[in-house]
RNA sequence: GGGCGGAUACCAAAGUGGCCAACUGGGGCAGACUGUAAAUCUGCUGGCUUUACGCCUUCGGUGGUUCGAAUCCACCUCCGCCCA
């Protein structure tokens, strides 16, 4: 395992840390959006065309993976950066937070979790050994600890028990992962700001090479969001990279970045965009306290004979080469899939250069 | 000229005496979506208003039957098919 994996060059005025993680598979200049491939593919694109967005690193799931199409292939095909074919970084969640989000829960006890496969139905047992062991055998660059996330709102007991287990299953999937890449371990703690506390010390403790903050972005408001993040990012060690998981909408990633987290992965622009939902602008403002941009239906009448581009200031494969508004709406109505492509490519875009704006606004100035 | 079938809201299409401002699709409009069971889901889609189990105007047109008609009757208009 790599050790030195991550250079914080900078931290600017604004709390927003300017980095490089070096990882198996190229550098990731930080802070950085990860684009979410959870089944093996960013949804409506192919490889090829995730590649011409020029992301450093995805992110995929060991739940949906190990469902389908299960590790026998992935193996057989020597891991999941040849199945895919992708020949950048790949971060593969664990599954505790699938488990809760969409599998039905049977069982979940000190050893690990009982759950229906959201697929058939059937009776998969989840451990935090055997996640390492999938994630091993997938063998991304970062892989992530199995964690125990409370659900939201969730009750101080309940969140303790999170907590408790969380840390408990960190120690057990450091243990037992076996891949080449880095193994992240992942607070909980709920909106209580002293369980993020004591969840954030016990996992520095284990000396993880990075840190996620799981559980965000799940339900609270963006208020309590910010001062989740803000007073658990100082109990996380400095030199290690900082991931918020599932953060978030512009105004979520410019408030973490500026609280201290250095890595992001969000469905927004995939999913909204496969819905229509459209981001426009994403200027920053000069002391990097506010995102401005817009969002528009593109499915809406409006822009029935809108011949511009989705954002005629966006630099995007699909705004520099013709793509009209009206021309996107009409792949809407028609129901052709060419419209998810064309809005998650942009929407996509959208993000990553908000993320390279970030970084160029933080560079230390010479 | 004769026979038969049809005309319902933006479109398509149910409804054949009261529970009908009218099923359902589509289209339109609005909204949701934050570690993706999500090309998904929700609401609205005649008008008005105190948005209400409220009032008004609607089911090709006119007139009629009836306590009550999108639904029954007469005539008319238009459309389709068939026979001359």
């Amino acid at each position: 395992m790599l050790n030195q994996a991550f250079t914080l060059a900078h931290t600017h005025e604004s709390g927003i840390r300017r980095g490089v993680l070096q990882l198996g598979h190229g550098p990731v200049e930080t802070p950085a959006f990860m684009p979410i491939a959870t089944v093996g593919a960013v949804k409506a694109l192919t490889m090829q065309q995730v590649a011409a967005l020029k992301p450093s690193i995805i992110l995929a799931n060991t739940y949906h993976l190990s469902l389908r199409p299960g590790l026998e292939v992935i193996s057989a095909a020597g891991g999941l950066h040849r199945f895919m074919g992708w020949d950048k970084n790949l971060l593969t969640d664990s599954g505790g937070f699938q488990i809760f989000s969409l599998a039905k829960l049977v069982e979940r006890d000190l050893d690990g979790v009982s759950f229906r496969s959201h697929i058939d139905g059937s009776l998969v047992r989840m451990t935090p050994e055997r996640s390492m062991e999938v994630q091993t055998v997938l063998n991304p660059d970062i892989a992530m600890s199995f964690d125990w996330f409370p659900g939201f709102p969730a009750k101080e007991s309940e969140v303790e028990e999170s907590v408790k287990h969380t840390s408990a299953w960190a120690s057990r999937s450091k243990q037992a992962f076996r891949g080449d890449g880095l193994l992240f371990g992942i607070v909980q703690g709920g909106m209580f700001p002293e369980w993020r506390e004591r969840s954030a010390a016990e996992l520095s403790a284990m000396d993880f090479p990075g840190y996620a903050v799981g559980g965000l972005a799940v339900g609270e408001s963006f208020t309590e969001r910010e001062r989740i993040l803000q007073t658990t990012t100082p109990f996380l060690p400095q030199h290690k990279p900082r991931y918020a998981m599932g953060v978030g909408l512009p105004e979520d990633i410019l408030s973490a970045v500026r609280a201290g987290i250095d890595l992001f992965d969000c469905v927004i622009p995939t999913r909204e965009g496969r819905h229509g939902k459209i981001y426009t602008g994403g200027m920053l403002n000069d002391d990097l306290t506010r995102v401005e941009y817009h969002t528009i239906n593109i499915s809406s009448s409006a822009y029935r004979l809108d011949m511009s581009p989705l954002d005629p200031k966006c630099e995007c494969s699909v705004c520099t080469t013709g793509v009209t508004r009206a021309y996107t709406r009409h792949l809407f109505t028609i129901d052709e899939p060419a419209a998810f492509t064309i809005t998650s490519v942009h929407n996509l875009y959208f993000y990553l250069s908000l993320m390279q704006r970030i970084r160029d606004r933080t560079e230390q100035a010479h």
